[in-house]
DNA sequence: TGATCGCGCCTTTTT
DNA sequence: GGCGCGATCA
């Protein structure tokens, strides 16, 4: 009984629920995560149902890996590892490389990613001769998407315009080069693993006996090929566990529909639905703060988010100048924060709508001297130097691969350009064959620059696949990188290439840790997952800069939101569409729900945007939150700023003596404190030489020549500089 | 063939 | 402000 002893009485009820369909609703903050991981230990432990007879899905691998993580403390770590548990894309990958007969598929597969899908529509889109002016590649695929997310194949697309037809001709000519090319793209992976399901009663009974209990994390965000997974796989035992918060569905325009919530109740109707709003995460004050905002939204059942934590502070709303001064502002506060006792620079984290914005807030950092972990951005798996290794890994894998094959004919530079690769392609058309088959009968026509180029490209790769069978993921990657003299390629003596380079090795590393698992499982792998921390990365107390999407699900001790202003969050996509504008304020009810003590609110008076600068208008977002909420009274101040500012177009008052008012007066610069050729010593980056120091507004610029980082540019305000004794 | 330049469009958000 | 794409030149 320990599994239950501190859970609340609704959590136990939701934990210890007897079998049949459970749908547990909850706020923010509430346990919903952790309702489930009990949920799965306490039909390990006292129901001794057996670990590998549960299937449990979340949403993204982060929280696969920390529900597991959480489990092995729970169960051991043996049972927790014989569990399924991850991603639904995961989970349907796996069940499609057992069944691939049944699916018509080859097994060996390759999982295209966003990138991929857009090359090939981009190919499907010149084949067919459409303008990609008029039909846009990215709108193509999230049409495309879409219509798979529902199931939809290209002959049941349904034309109510002429652009519908022509989607449906680009989405007919797209599936006909995935299956030219062996490939599945990630919505694939659900649709076809539903159809099998669907036209193979037996391959589905076989996973329905498998499978006793199927359990859900965020099922709010699911989409309709998910939910007809789901009452595929829980068709015979009917044990579903689904945890949702419809208030938190942010993933819409990815193909979610939280009204799976509805159909849930729909097609269970002995369905056990628990409620759960206690909150364990926030002070009373977030809590009040959440409310707010989200209220506003129709269509959904008012929940009163409760706490015993206490009011505590009250919300920060800081007007800034503009990004860079929003960005130090943010830097600032947490340099002040974390030199208090009890906050650690790990327990903030900054949010942000678009990707972006980070940009600004890395600069600060890197500027004050102090590090950061970004979530996401550059995907280390879309990095470009990473997709090439990969493409190799793919050809080699299955040499026929198209896709991969036009990446990298030419990378490193090999003489074989954009000319001599249409003819290989349209030979290949004719022939009916691959790009790959044709180089061993060269076409007629090039030149013998191009045919030395091409023979020499072909023996390379062929000796690649035949060591195949015989090499490590690991040792192929070290056998490519020296044919391709790949080093020479990407290091350029820049500190990017220097990074790209870093970043090759670091796949290398993932891959050495597959030592007994073939090329197919690798590829496998790092196709469907997203970033590289995931495959194992240290933890450094750090803040954390990350996307509000990408902040789902975790919770910090502060949080800022930055760039409060209409047109950023919400978004200017949804300014005119309800259903938009409704996400953009889950997304908001989402970011403030992240924190448990303290909130920061940030907007600039101006913004950079598409190289612009222009003058914001506040979020409205910002005038939902109830005044007795937010420290001061930012509104009037707000107000009285704007009035002093207008016609002058200037920001700030004349006696400002907010940090940020500071930064803007050029008049307050005072002599720079360092010189070049002092030694001086960093905390973080050892000992090392001024090379140039100058004011910049009441601060100082110092480049400093470190003996272990290199060069760094630091600001004398923030960074713990001081002079080393000669 | 490959480097360079100007132009247009752009940015949501992720498995 | 930056990226991809097409046109243009060495």
């Amino acid at each position: 009984m320990d599994l239950l002893k501190k859970l609340n009485p609704q959590q136990r009820k939701a934990v210890a629920a007897p079998d049949g369909s459970v749908l547990v609703l909850a706020g923010p903050g509430s346990g919903k995560t952790r309702v489930l991981t009990h949920r799965v230990a306490w039909l390990v432990q006292e129901m001794d149902v057996a670990a590998w007879r549960i299937m449990a899905v979340t949403f993204t691998n982060k929280a696969a890996r920390e529900m597991r993580a959480r489990l092995e403390q729970l169960l051991g770590s043996s049972r927790a590892r014989s569990l399924t548990l991850g991603t639904f894309h995961a989970a349907c990958a796996r069940i499609l490389r057992r069944e691939h007969e049944a699916a018509g598929i080859p097994r060996d597969y390759a999982i295209f990613d966003a990138d991929d899908q857009l090359r090939l529509v981009k190919q499907a889109l010149k084949e067919l001769g459409y303008d990609d002016k008029l039909y846009r590649p990215q709108s193509m695929r999230g049409a495309i998407s879409r219509a798979k997310n529902e199931l939809i194949l290209p002959g049941a697309y349904s034309t109510v315009s002429y652009r519908d037809e022509i989607v449906k001709r680009i989405y007919e000519r797209y599936q006909a080069l995935l299956k030219a090319n062996n490939g599945l793209d990630f919505d694939d992976l659900l649709m076809v693993t539903a159809r099998t399901f669907g036209q193979n009663p037996d391959v589905l009974a076989k996973y329905q006996e498998r499978y006793r209990h199927v359990l859900v994390d965020e099922f709010q965000d699911t989409n309709q090929a998910q939910y007809t997974l789901l009452q595929q796989l829980s068709g015979l035992h009917r044990n579903l566990f689904c945890v949702a918060d419809e208030d938190q569905s942010i993933y819409a325009w990815r193909g979610a529909d939280y009204r799976n919530i509805r159909r849930l109740r729909d097609d269970h109707p002995d369905l056990t639905t628990i409620l759960l709003e206690e909150n364990y995460r926030s002070t009373q004050t977030i809590l009040d703060a959440a409310r707010a905002v989200i209220r506003h939204n129709p269509d959904r059942t008012d929940k009163s988010l409760f706490t015993q934590r206490g009011r505590g502070p009250e919300i920060v709303v800081h007007e800034a100048y503009d990004q860079d001064d929003e960005a130090r502002f943010v830097v600032d506060t947490i340099a002040r924060l974390t030199a208090q006792a009890g906050i650690r620079p790990g327990d903030c984290a900054v949010m942000y709508r678009t990707n972006a914005q980070s940009r600004a807030l890395e600069d600060a950092f890197i500027r004050a001297g102090l590090p950061y972990r970004l979530v996401g951005a550059t995907r280390f798996y879309a990095r470009r130097e990473i997709k090439d290794v990969i493409a190799f890994l793919r050809l080699i894998h299955n040499p026929a691969e198209g896709v991969s094959m036009a990446r990298v004919i030419n990378v490193p530079r090999r003489s074989i350009g954009t000319k001599t690769v249409t003819v290989l392609e349209n030979a290949a058309r004719e022939r009916e064959c691959s790009v790959y088959e044709v180089l061993g009968e060269i076409p007629a026509g090039l030149g013998t620059r191009a045919q030395r180029a091409l023979t020499l490209f072909l023996k390379m790769v062929e000796g690649w696949v035949a060591a195949r069978e015989s090499m490590t993921a690991a040792q192929l990657i070290d056998r490519v990188l020296e044919d391709t003299r790949y080093n020479d390629y990407v290091r350029d003596d820049s500190d990017e290439g220097e990074d790209r380079w870093a970043n090759v090795q670091e796949l290398r590393n993932v891959a050495a840790d597959y030592e007994d698992l073939t090329l197919t499982d690798f590829l496998a792998d790092v196709a469907l997952v997203s970033d590289v921390d995931s495959l194992g990365g240290e933890e450094v107390d750090a803040p954390t800069l990350l996307t509000l999407h990408s902040a789902k699900g975790l919770e910090f001790p502060i949080v800022f939101i930055v760039g409060l202003e209409e047109g950023i969050l919400p978004h200017s996509r949804s300014l005119n569409d309800p259903d938009q504008m409704a996400e953009e304020r889950r997304l908001m009810y989402v970011g403030l729900t992240r924190a448990e003590d303290r909130l920061f609110l940030t907007y600039a008076f101006r913004r950079t945007r598409y190289g612009e600068s222009e003058y914001t208008e506040t979020s409205r977002f910002l005038d939902d939150l109830p005044s007795n909420l937010v420290s001061g009274s930012w509104r009037q101040r707000r107000e009285a700023k704007r009035q002093e500012n207008r016609g002058t177009g200037v920001w700030g008052s004349k006696q400002g003596n907010s940090p940020s008012a500071v930064h803007n007066s050029q008049f307050t610069t005072r002599d720079p404190q360092f010189k070049a050729g002092q030694r001086v010593r960093h905390a973080a980056f050892g000992e090392g030489m001024v090379i140039e120091s100058r004011a910049a507004g009441s601060d100082e610029i110092v480049t400093v020549a470190f003996e272990k980082v290199g060069l760094k540019r630091l600001m004398v305000g923030l960074a713990p500089l001081e002079l080393a004794g000669s």
